[in-house]
DNA sequence: ACAAGATATATCGACTCCGAGGTAGAAGAC
DNA sequence: GTCTTCTACCTCGGAGTCGATATATCTTGT
């Protein structure tokens, strides 16, 4: 999703796209070459790419990939109907987010978002006792968990905050077009 | 290093384990039995944990699983000297963290919250343009990303407020001890 | 002229993990 | 009685990822 999502910015080459990846994804951790390579050629083979061979401005000659109509409609399913991973794994969710607005509906990238809000609300209980009772932060002795939880709710709050924020806007926009849609 | 760190705590079964582990990772999401139970047995392999079959209090019979010396020094060897992963990935660095208490020792408990602070020192920089030059968060054109950004800096500071603070506590305590040690 | 090093693409084997499926025992439904 | 459901454990195949390795090209230093 990353590899079609960079390259509806504009055309890349894999040597660049890998580097772009990394700084996006965990943080900072490059992805693997053995990763990068396979997965552009399937992503050719299901026609989501084309690659046009280009002497390469420094060394080797480059393969600048552009990504087609066919890799646009993908990249579009994905970011509106996301696997559950992608709304779950904060990871997932960040790269998901940094393509969200080539889903250019804002009524479907309010969807999107209220999908992350609904999971952000579900109260967090991390740990159990011996006879599976949730312990509430105040009772857990290490102080590690207790940060662990402190931050998971500090953090969540400022996302709930950013989440409903941006949710109401995408909504008053997508309400503007549809009444200009109507004459309104 | 999950299942070692939760049987560092209490005996327990593979069942009861899987959703231990469950809450604790990613979120909610629940590790599969395929990987759940060929790492215990890889574990049992290693000496890091004993197998007692008891009967099941509901149901099919239950084997009991129990940490070992070897293990609890496994344990605090993943913990103390984590690979970089544990430090860069935030579910992973989550887990280490859920776990650190079995780490004793204050002073290396300290040395281990260095080394995540360190890694969120290095400053963000995740979005780039056609040139490769990086876009400040202000120059973004997408809202989402520009979310991402913001959203980022903010937990980084809430986690960097909340582990200088450990840090600082943590040495205190190795200090005090040092001293009784030294009879000061 | 030639070596060294950065750029750039590609493949292979090993490893991890998951999901689907299977076994089996006990409790509760009808 | 037997059927379903929940608990509990286990295995296999496939998908995905990584690290090592190989290759080609261009630049730079000597």
């Amino acid at each position: 999703m990353a590899i079609l999502g960079f390259l509806r910015d504009f055309p890349l080459h894999g040597y660049d796209l890998k580097n772009r990846v990394a700084s996006l994804a965990g943080h900072v951790r490059p992805i693997a070459d053995g990763t990068l390579y396979p997965t552009i050629k399937k992503l050719e083979d299901a026609q989501c790419l084309t690659r046009r061979t280009a002497p390469g401005s420094v060394a080797a000659p480059r393969h600048m990939l552009e990504i087609t109509q066919i890799g646009t409609d993908q990249l579009r399913r994905w970011l509106r109907d996301p696997e559950p991973g992608f709304v779950t794994d904060d990871n997932k969710w960040y790269v998901l987010l940094a393509f969200l607005h080539h889903l250019e509906n804002p009524r479907e990238q309010a969807l999107v978002l209220a999908r992350r809000r609904e999971f952000l609300d579900q109260p967090a209980q991390l740990f159990f006792d011996e006879q599976g009772a949730p312990i509430p932060a105040e009772r857990l002795e290490s102080p590690f968990r207790k940060g662990l939880m402190q931050i998971h709710r500090s953090t969540n709050l400022t996302e709930i905050d950013w989440l409903d924020r941006q949710i109401v806007d995408l909504n008053r926009r997508a309400g503007f077009s549809v009444r200009q849609h109507d004459g309104v």
